[in-house]
This record gives C-alpha cells, sequence and structure tokens, in this order.
DNA sequence: GCAAAAGTGTTGGAGATACACCCATGA
DNA sequence: TCATGGGTGTATCTCCAACACTTTTGC
C-alpha cells in the first residue's frame, strides 16, 4: 500500500535513553529532574537523557546519561516502554528508549552536570511542566511501578541495604496512596521469603527498636503470583 | 566517568520495527517468519521487519512492515521491548523496536513480499535457524503473552468475531501448554463479562451445537485482576 | 442407539481480610 | 510514667480447585 522508502534513503532518526528515576523521601513520590541548559527548550525541566553512543547498549546509555546529568550511580534500571512519534520532540525526529530507574533516598548524592543548569527532587504530584512528551513517559512509569508493587519484589529496590518492615510498609503505601494493616501486610511480605531478619536493631526515637531486614537478593526483582 | 560523545560526532544507528505475529492454527501456537531475500543472511529465516521511516510512528512501521512482507493486515498490535545491543546484528548499529501482533488464524492470507523470498508460519517449537537475535526476540514474546493470558483478555485477540467457549479454551490451552477444568473455565471466562453469548449456535459434526460468543470489544484489551 | 462434544453446580480448602492489645524504649 | 511506634494471632469470609453426569446432535 504505502510506498516502501528505499534503504537510506531518509536520515536515521536520532535514538536517546531517558530516564525515570524514582525514589521515596519522607513517605512521598518522587522525580529527578534536570533542567535544561542548552536549546532546544533551555530552562525548561525534563528528564535526564541523551544520545545513545555508537558502541554502547541502551542500557548503558541510560546510566552513563544519568551520571553524566546528576551524578547518581548504582540504581536499578530496567527498560520502560520507546517512544517514538514524529513531532513529539520538535522538528528533529528523536526515538526515545525510556527507562526506569529506581533508588534508595539516603543514597544519591546529587550533581549538576556540565549541560544541565540544575538538577533537583520533584514530589510526584508537583512535578513542574516538562519538555516534550515527558509528561508521558513519567505517567507510563509510575503507572507501570504501581502495577509492579502486586506482582513483584520490586519495592525493594527504593530500601537501604537494611530497614525496618515499617519502612517498607511506608514505601507501600506512599506509591499505592493508601494505608495497608500492618499485621496482614508482614505475613504477606515474610511469606514472600525475599527478606530476612538481621540481627540489629534500628534505634529511631522513643519507643522499642525495630528490627532490621535485609533482602535476600539486593538487586534481583522477583516476580511473585 | 566516560567520555561524552558530542552532538551528532558518530552516525546514528539505523532504527527498525520487527513483528512477532502469533496466531492458533490446530492446537498449536504458530509464528510467521519471512526468508530473507537480500544481503545480510540471504536465505536466512526471520521476524517480518524494516527501517522506520521519516515521518512514520513506530507502530505504523511494524505495521507497514508486516504488510509489504506478507500481506497480513488488520492484527492487535501492541510493543514488546526494544533490542540495541552493539553487535545483535551484524557491523551495522541496528536498534530494534519489536511488536508482538495476534490475529485469528482464519483472517490471514499470506503474500510473499518483493524482498522476500518465502513468508510461512511455523509451530513455535520447530522455529528454524533465525536471523541475528529474532530467537531471543520470539523467546520474550511468547513468554510476555503466557504472562498477559492470567490478568489480560488478550486471548480474545485469537479469537474470530465470533466463536465457541470450546476453542477459547483450546487457545487457554495451547499457549499455556496444559488443559484446563471445563467448568472452572467458563466460569471464571463469563465472570470477567468481556464476551457475551450471542443467539447463533456452531454445528460442527455429529454433536450437539456450540453456543457462539463474542467479545463486548473486540479490539480492546482489558487487564484484569 | 451410539458416538461425540456441549453444557451445567456443589463442596472443601486455602488464602485474604478484619481486627486489638502488649512490648520496649527515651524522655 | 507516659508517649511512641514495634510486634504479634485468630476468626471469618471469599475465591479457587476438584469433580461427573445429562443434553443435543449427526450418522
Amino acid at each position: 500500500m504505502t510506498a516502501r522508502p528505499k534503504r537510506d534513503a531518509s536520515p536515521p532518526p536520532a535514538v536517546t535513553a531517558e530516564v525515570t528515576l524514582l525514589t521515596i523521601d519522607d513517605a512521598r513520590l518522587q522525580l529527578l529532574l534536570v533542567r535544561r541548559a542548552a536549546s532546544p527548550l533551555a530552562g525548561v525541566w525534563s528528564l535526564p537523557g541523551g544520545r545513545v553512543g555508537a558502541r554502547e547498549c541502551l542500557e548503558d546509555c541510560a546510566l552513563r546519561v544519568l551520571e553524566e546529568e546528576t551524578g547518581v550511580t548504582g540504581v536499578y534500571l530496567e527498560q520502560l516502554y520507546t517512544f517514538g512519534k514524529p513531532g513529539r520532540h520538535g522538528r528533529e525526529r528523536v526515538i526515545s528508549v525510556a527507562y526506569t530507574a529506581l533508588a534508595p533516598r539516603g543514597d544519591i548524592a546529587l550533581r549538576v552536570g556540565p549541560d544541565v543548569a540544575d538538577t533537583r527532587w520533584f514530589d510526584i504530584d508537583a512535578l513542574p511542566k516538562l519538555a516534550f512528551d515527558h509528561d508521558e513517559i513519567v505517567a507510563v512509569a509510575v503507572s507501570r511501578l504501581r502495577a509492579k508493587l502486586d506482582y513483584s519484589t520490586i519495592a525493594l529496590q527504593f530500601m537501604d541495604e537494611s530497614f525496618t518492615l515499617s519502612e517498607l510498609q511506608g514505601v507501600y503505601q506512599s506509591i499505592l496512596g493508601q494505608p495497608l494493616d500492618k499485621r496482614n501486610f508482614r505475613k504477606q511480605i515474610l511469606a514472600l521469603e525475599s527478606i530476612e531478619p538481621t540481627s540489629r536493631y534500628a534505634r529511631n526515637g522513643s519507643h522499642r527498636p525495630a528490627r532490621l531486614f535485609r533482602a535476600k537478593h539486593p538487586r534481583r526483582v522477583e516476580i511473585i503470583k
């Protein structure tokens, strides 16, 4: 039906990786954004992202641009979706392979990269206007995260090396936006056998110390059910 | 850490869409392949696929190359995953956005496209050697399909406009590779309220005719649970 | 009337939900 | 001793799995 483009007839589109880095701080889901220093859309907030290098795989690209622009390393990363509508990126044809990254909030020291005007966390419910279709990318990332809570151990990617069950429950509640029953939550989580108690306790305030747990396989996300 | 490539320093990779078209015939999951006519890998079987046009969105590209190479139109399509490791496609850097397509077997008249040596269905357990990393793409597609059976109405995409409950059960069994209890299957499917009875019956042989059902929203895949 | 697939309910068990009180600590 | 969050068990309900016989047709 359609005329078939000749091989190499048109210049190939640019390919970028974009990173939606989420964390939880103060019981709120937060997103890391960079303010663009360069044209197009200088001054506008956007996801960290950049072009794929000639000998670089997509995942490495995502990790590299994240570090270059924000200084963040060592996060959990998974591919989200590829966005490629013509016109989504202004005049230039850009195909963006979007990644979701997750990290515990404690870890993260920010740096403002060379081509970036600013780097900041935003509450997911209070995002500024975003460049291009990045608001759509974020929406997909958040809805996928919410879905994955139910059938995987992905929430553990938000936790420090050791953590209390109440902290973990707080993470679930922040993402789902609803309170959970403490006893049932503990029963379910422990039944997965994905975390194990350590011999240490968190002494946080004027109350009984909480036992610290750790993930059995910290970098692995297990599919359950 | 890594040296940041200058903007436009290296030629951008080629971007293609690749289509894993699955159907069910004779109670077996089948995959549509094309035999490559042109270099590289002439004579080798591969997924239908081709370069993304300059003003074409990724999904349109997938549908276009599928039609050009195989004559197939009107299928259900969803994005699967993007494959981009350097070296996956020989010397040239190619990033492939893979799509899963599903269709009822009845529908499909095949054509051998202009750049194609042959077009054929293969039983999913008896695939020939495939070009590049297409075996990996197929494996991801099948495992995602299997997972999606459990929490969506995706199986309806394999059905003709009207179908019997036994036919639908056969589709589930073919994909899962295990028999299902007839009464429980019917209860569960009907409880979803995604299909409805018609007033017609299928008279297939020397036995009681089966009531025909149809999908309430034939092109829509609903997420359940 | 016989072969072949269609159609139809009930029961028991497992897993999820709802729910309230005692414990250990710091101030 | 009081305020604060940590920690624990049971009863009920809902959902899922197992299971066998009758119906309708074509030959």
